[in-house]
RNA sequence: GGGCCGGUAGCUCAGUUAGGUUGAGCGCUCGGCUGAUAACCGGGAGGUCCGCGGUUCAAAUCCGCGUCGGCCCA
């Protein structure tokens, strides 16, 4: 679904560029912002001008990882392509020529599956008969369906990719790429064909690869069978889960170095000799529901190797395993001595484990299942049955031949494989398909590891590394049809072939030459079914397609050379204007890629199959950095599924908060490799960050207007600069530095953190703070240009700062304040200017801060509100550069903490000192005077325990004066009455709160003042318009304080007459009267609009 | 079963690189501000830093063993 507004849906007619006529609600509404701006886009062709500005900058490759095309954006693909997008808008900004075509992954199981679904078939029989040609068009459609869908879902957040262009897996170019790979691999000797133990999914017909194999828990059969030994009386008992596996076994497994047994159990008056590993032995037994054993022998496990014995399903199976040395014990590294029998039944033919012990010990592969999971005649009796339902036979005919010794019909086994597309329970089984052998090139692969940069660098070394060191033989061959086909021809005819028999071709060109009919390389469709007839005749002998399809990883692991549609392309170059560039000339200039963005399930995935792929065929990593993000989980951390009903679209987090929002709560989470516990309060808070944006953003812009006053071009030249001015210009250029580090290490997170923090918590709640005054200052003055020009530049950096997290906001703040060039992303990122910055003043400024906060605190314990004047604020401290700070900005923090005077001291001698008994000095000193000595001292000032003899201490206690040594009181400072202190790290703060008439006159007036206010805002006046007012206090003090302070009340509220309150009752029409209570007096206060006053009822 | 990552206030997270009195925002609560006003600011309460053990004068931080969640592998 779209989200995206088109021009008809803007209530603004589109655009939004008119200027000053530009409204900007109080309200921030991303929802009506994103639509506008989306609309303006589309409009102005916004991309295309971003592209066009920086298109004579250094090139910047980027490579998109292709998100599969089966389903729709989800909130983890938006994360994904929303921190690609921030990434490569800032890459632009900084000035470069970015590489943006996006790409998809478009072939595979996952669609055939869905269309076999949508054509209700159930088994590749059913494709066949149906038609290839047909079903390979029906999952093309498919893809390009759903490929266009996802288009609008990713451009729906703001994604600017080359969505004209995207790259797609199922073109011929594309294809070709493929194929180009696969004979370089092929050249250097790196592709192998044989029989390898496969998860096979007997639905699919197809090998699977490992990490398309999903995991469950599931119940199967669970037996013990007793293996008759040949050479000596007795049986192995070995125990397992797969019975239909025992027709195929070849060899039994033994831990070397563990002990085992040999037991003689009883069971209804028979006596069996068993083997098993000594830990095994109770447990089996018991299972078997033996009455009793005796271990008659004991033995290493080395001494059973060699050891011979039947198979225990001999007449059912008459093919079965056959040669030298098959059917004896051998040691293994996959047998563990504490686990059931501790012998393990291997069957080459089926166990990956077994068959490549097999393959070491020389012994025959026998796998008498066919590609559908069912037996084939070489399974005997059960020929023809599905394996699963040949158990109970199985079963059946151990217990006949005496073999079972324990059946456990529902045994629990975890973490069961099944087929990721259809969820069919895999079978194991041995089939020939074709390897690239990447072990044989280890030592490469993890060389060229080091040659890309990862963000966390721990995912490379730590996860990536070991991931690497055990990767296996890479299994490209599918049995399928929607994919790449295989650029491999054998003799016709072959049965048993080997790589070097066949012929690999890399390109059509190539097809075109050596194909014995007639190929058009421009027109032919390198899909199945096109190619599977073509035949190539070479030195006698004719070749014939290999069927099979490529592993869908082989698509996408050739994106950094096919999204440049290298090798197949025709030179585009970067002549051509507004085309991204390709061909051998671009692969020469571009590659490998610079950067690759993806989460971190791709270190086995795309981050592995590049890897693989490009040092198999030019080894050579093909990226140079790596950003390996997270995952979003639910607000508990648990992965969202539809089994648990926690998922949230972005589609609905948008609808709620908008796209901005979701885009900036996404990345302002750790982008390195950290989970994303989604959290709705979270998204809210994000967007209220945004919103203190848009009211600092909002806020100058009615001053501007009526000073006709232009934001687009400030001048910090032009007007006066005060200190809170040069303070914010410098924090601006902390953060754009913070901001610049941050980028270059792919932390979008920190930069925003920085920006963020630097909106809120310096631009709103200290500067605007302090520059409202000026702002509203009605004539014209050198400090309000200053004030002008400095929120003009906070304003136009930190909406580019912002530009590549929230980039309708951006868009929108810039089309307002400027507007001249066709989009702000085509602009260039804000770098720090060194000549303004100040560290001395940011220094002293956090001191600032700290004291008024402490101020404040002190006047909260004081009751004093800050609407009432102090008359003075001390600030202690012994430290002379908080003294400084202090000193130097004295009269902002006067200002600030409404005090009439600031004053700095060493240390704050208005102290009182008070005397405290200290009782381990005085009982041992007085004895039985002691409690008196104590009660007169305790309290006690200390100044009033002085004057005894010389400089001593003494009190006076029941009449007698006793002298104090100075361990026997301790001293406490405390300050005077009215005086309330806080402390700040790096001093403390006094406030006094005494009381003048003067500064209580003053109180009063402000208050009555705010209630006026109040007042207007509840009749809703213009802010120019004059009022005339009424106010009656019901104490005549404070009247008088009112009356003593008319000028000022008046020139703060506009009013420009005073009335008499009394009138109302006679012939005045009050708009408005309300009843206060100020500090305790009832006030009541009547407001009109001055226009309505006659003349007459004028006071004065 | 193995590798890696994470667990810090009711919630979301910083702090772990290099050991030294656990921090921010939201929420709650009390208060303040007021020509940004359906906005904004301050105070307070709130902590087994997942658990146990170890190293150390000192551990959220380093080590070991567990546990819960995530990704990957088997």
């Amino acid at each position: 679904m779209s989200v995206d507004a088109g021009p008809d849906d803007d209530p603004d007619g589109g655009g939004g560029d008119d200027g000053a006529a530009d409204e900007i609600p109080t309200q921030y509404d991303p929802l009506a912002v994103e639509e506008r701006v989306s609309s303006y886009w589309d409009d102005h062709d916004a991309y295309e001008a971003a592209r066009a500005a920086h298109e004579d900058d250094p090139a910047f490759f980027f490579v998109d990882g292709p998100p599969y095309t089966s389903g729709q954006m989800h909130l983890g693909t938006a994360w994904n392509k929303t921190l690609k997008d921030a990434i490569l808008r800032h890459k632009r900004m900084t000035g470069h020529d970015v590489y943006d075509r996006p790409g998809y992954d478009m072939h595979g199981l996952p669609i055939e599956v869905k269309v076999e679904e949508e054509l209700g078939f159930d088994s590749k029989k059913e494709i066949e008969a149906y038609g290839v040609e047909a079903f390979i068009d029906d999952c093309k459609r498919f893809a390009l369906e759903n490929r266009r869908a996802m288009d609008e879902d990713f451009r729906s957040i703001g994604v600017w990719m080359d969505w004209d262009d995207p790259y797609q897996t199922i073109t011929p170019e594309y294809m070709e790429a493929a194929w180009w790979a696969f004979e370089q691999v092929h050249d250097r000797g790196l592709v192998e064909r044989g029989g390898r133990a496969v998860n096979q999914c007997p639905r699919c017909e197809t090998a699977i690869a490992n990490n398309e194999v999903e995991r469950h828990d599931v119940h199967k059969p669970a037996i013990h069978v007793r293996f008759p030994l040949a050479s000596r009386e007795g049986s192995l008992v070995v125990w397992t889960t797969t019975p239909w596996t025992i027709p195929a076994n070849a060899f039994v497994a033994v831990d070397g170095d563990a002990e085992y047994v040999g037991v003689d159990a009883e069971r209804d008056g028979t006596t069996d000799r068993l083997y098993v590993s000594r830990a095994g032995a109770d447990e089996t037994l018991r299972a078997g529901r033996y009455d009793d054993y005796e271990v008659v022998e004991t033995l290493d496990g080395s001494e059973l190797v060699g050891w011979s014995y039947d198979h225990p399903l001999a007449d059912r199976v008459p093919e079965r395993a056959t040669g030298e040395g098959v059917r004896e014990v051998y040691e293994a590294d996959y047998a563990d001595a504490t686990d059931k029998t501790g012998l393990v039944h291997s069957a080459p033919g089926h166990g990956e484990e077994d068959f490549e012990r097999g393959q070491e010990l020389g012994l025959p592969v026998f796998s008498p299942v066919g590609p559908d999971g069912r037996f084939t005649d070489a399974g005997g009796a059960y020929a023809g049955q599905f394996v699963r339902d040949a158990n109970d036979d199985v079963i059946a005919d151990l217990d006949d031949a005496g073999r079972l010794l324990a059946h456990d019909p529902d045994y629990l086994v975890e973490g069961e494989g099944q087929c990721w597309r259809c969820d069919t329970d895999i079978v194991r089984i041995v089939t020939d398909q074709w390897f690239i052998t990447v072990t044989e090139i280890k030592q490469d692969l993890l060389d060229n590891i080091g040659d890309s940069e990862w963000y966390p660098e721990w995912a490379r070394e730590n996860r990536f590394r070991n991931f690497v060191a055990d990767a296996p033989d890479w299994n490209v061959s599918r049995q399928r049809y929607w994919g790449i086909p295989l650029p491999i021809w054998k003799p016709r005819g072959a049965e048993t072939y080997a790589a070097d028999d066949c012929l690999v071709l890399g390109t059509r060109e190539e097809l075109a030459d050596r194909a014995d009919q007639e190929v058009d390389p421009a027109e032919i469709d390198l899909h199945r079914p096109g190619v599977d007839p073509l035949t190539i005749t070479e030195d006698g002998t004719t070749y014939e397609r290999v069927p099979d399809v490529f592993d869908v990883w082989i698509d996408s692991s050739v994106a950094t050379w096919a999204t440049l549609d290298y090798p197949g392309a025709a030179e585009t170059g970067t002549e051509r204007e507004g085309e991204t560039p390709k061909g051998a000339g671009a692969f020469e200039a571009l590659w490998p890629a610079d950067l690759v963005v993806e989460a971190h399930d791709q270190t086995r995935g795309w981050f592995w199959s590049q890897l693989g792929m490009g040092t198999a065929a030019l080894d050579r990593v093909p990226y140079d950095e790596v950003v390996m993000h997270g995952f979003a989980n639910d607000s508990e951390g648990r992965k969202m599924s539809k089994s648990l009903g926690n998922i949230v679209t972005p589609e609905e987090a948008i609808e709620e908060y908008g796209r901005d929002p979701l885009r900036t709560y996404l990345l302002r989470h750790d982008q390195h490799g950290t989970d994303l516990a989604f959290d709705w309060d979270g998204l809210r808070e994000t967007q209220s960050d945004l919103n203190v944006l848009w009211n600092v953003f909002r806020f100058p812009l009615s001053y501007m207007d009526l000073d006709g006053y232009d934001p687009a071009s400030p001048d910090l030249s032009d007007g006066d600069l005060t200190v809170v001015d040069e303070w914010v210009l410098s924090r601006l250029q902390t953060v754009e530095r913070e901001a610049a580090d941050a980028w270059a290490d792919h932390a979008p997170h920190d930069a925003l953190s920085a920006v963020l923090e630097f909106v809120v918590e310096d631009v709103s709640r200290f500067y605007v703070k302090a520059t409202r005054e000026r702002m509203w200052a009605e004539a014209d003055s050198p400090e309000k240009r200053g004030a002008y020009a400095t929120l003009a530049t906070v304003l136009d950096e930190v909406t580019r700062l912002l530009a590549p997290v929230a980039p309708y906001l951006a868009e929108r703040m810039y089309r307002r304040l400027d507007g001249e060039a066709t989009t702000v992303h085509a602009l260039s990122y804000p770098e720090a200017d060194e000549t303004l910055r100040d560290e001395t003043l940011e220094r002293r400024m956090a001191v600032l801060r700290g004291v008024e906060e402490a101020a404040a605190t002190a006047r909260q314990q004081a009751g004093r509100k800050l609407r009432w004047p102090v008359s003075r604020v001390v600030v202690e401290s012994d430290d002379d550069g908080t003294r400084a700070a202090v000193e130097a900005l004295d009269g902002l923090l006067a200002s600030r903490t409404n005090a009439r005077s600031v004053e700095v001291v060493e240390s704050f001698d208005g102290l009182v000192a008070y005397a405290d008994p200290e009782m381990g000095a005085i009982g041992p000193a007085f004895g039985a005077d002691a409690q008196d000595v104590m009660t007169a001292v305790e309290g006690t000032k200390l100044a009033d325990l002085r004057g005894g003899d010389g400089d001593g201490l003494a009190v006076d206690a029941g009449g007698e004066r006793y002298a104090l040594d100075d361990e026997m009181v301790s001293v406490r400072t405390e300050p005077p009455a009215g005086v309330s202190a806080a402390e700040f790290d790096g001093g403390t703060v006094y406030v006094d709160a005494t009381l003048t008439e003067e500064l209580e006159s003053e109180g009063y007036a402000r208050d009555v003042v705010r209630r006026i206010q109040e007042m207007r805002k509840r009749l809703d006046l213009d802010v120019e318009e004059r009022i005339a007012v009424a106010v009656d206090v019901d104490d005549d003090r404070v009247a008088g304080f009112v009356d003593d302070h008319r000028d000022h009340v008046a020139s703060e509220t506009r009013a420009v007459s005073w009335v008499d309150l009394d009138d109302r009752e006679a012939d005045f029409d009050f708009d408005l009267v309300e009843d206060w209570t100020v500090e305790g007096v009832d006030v009541t206060i009547g407001v009109a609009r001055a226009q309505e006053v006659a003349s007459d009822d004028l006071v004065r």
